[in-house]
DNA sequence: ACTGAAATGTCAAGGCC
DNA sequence: GGCCTTGACATTTCAGT
């Protein structure tokens, strides 16, 4: 699907701010509400837009504690790689991992409430996981920048 | 703030669907339309609730690379870190910043559209911050799960 | 892409445990 | 303090043009 302008804007405020009324956007945009009711159901259809979800404060319900942690597999047969993948993806602590170039194959994204917490996770469910050859955990000493939201 | 199981229960539902209208997720709670207003309200009142975003398609918007960045300083005096991290948080193509514990000092996600605009990104933006000692980058080749929901 | 109108949703007021 | 019902108002959604 091309994007244009005014599809381009419709993004950038619907990224920073999904509650906004397609009457804020039409305004905003100088369309009428319509136009920026198709617009933006195309952009649905079309699955530009994925979806749209609240965002939570971290600290607020007591999940502060972020760690990257790499991963090595002793081996890469498609078994193992494949079992490893479906494993992970079900760990509710675990909200991203990314199969990566260099020294380690993967990189987890982990949150958790504190480092008990982590030490919980590594011992009891991550390691548990066969095949894994070693880990690294790098604890996140502050968030400098996080956002969802895509440029242009 | 508390969190007790019904909201725990609304912030599960929201952050996988923030359209969701307040009557069915009364449906879901066995709640009155208001009682579901007035607990969301709350949440975003104290705090709880962040915000509420669009999530994009990558593929659909031709911004499918995405590099994992270690950074390290050549110095750690204050002045220096500080003007790094507001130099980074400042560019588009960096989603994500952390300063992290470790053999490097930070902790980058960029999203660009290929390997020639992460060249790009590399020459013309990031190295040009003063101060960055050394650099690691590492591609992402397959995403195998993301997801922003916290669970409990 | 716009106007207009029905369906649906939001949200405040007042009252009940 | 949290829940409910009611009703006014705003928004969404979809014809028809």
């Amino acid at each position: 699907m091309l994007l244009d302008e005014i599809d381009k804007k419709l993004l950038e405020y619907l990224q920073a701010d999904s509650k906004k009324t397609t009457k804020e956007l039409s305004n905003k945009l100088n369309l009428s509400v319509t136009a920026v009711y198709e617009r933006v159901k195309k952009l649905e259809r079309e699955a530009v837009i994925n979806n749209y979800v609240a965002l939570l404060n971290k600290e607020k319900i007591d999940k502060n504690f972020v760690v990257f942690c790499h991963v090595k597999l002793v081996q890469h047969t498609q078994d193992y790689v494949i079992k490893f993948e479906k494993e992970v993806a079900n760990l509710n602590e675990v909200l991203e991992c990314y199969h990566i170039s260099g020294d380690y194959d993967y990189l987890l994204k982990v949150l958790v409430k504190d480092m008990a917490a982590y030490r919980e996770f590594m011992v009891k469910k991550l390691t548990t996981i066969n095949h894994i050859g070693s880990t690294q955990s790098m604890f996140v000493i502050n968030e400098v920048k996080h956002t969802t939201t895509i440029n242009f």
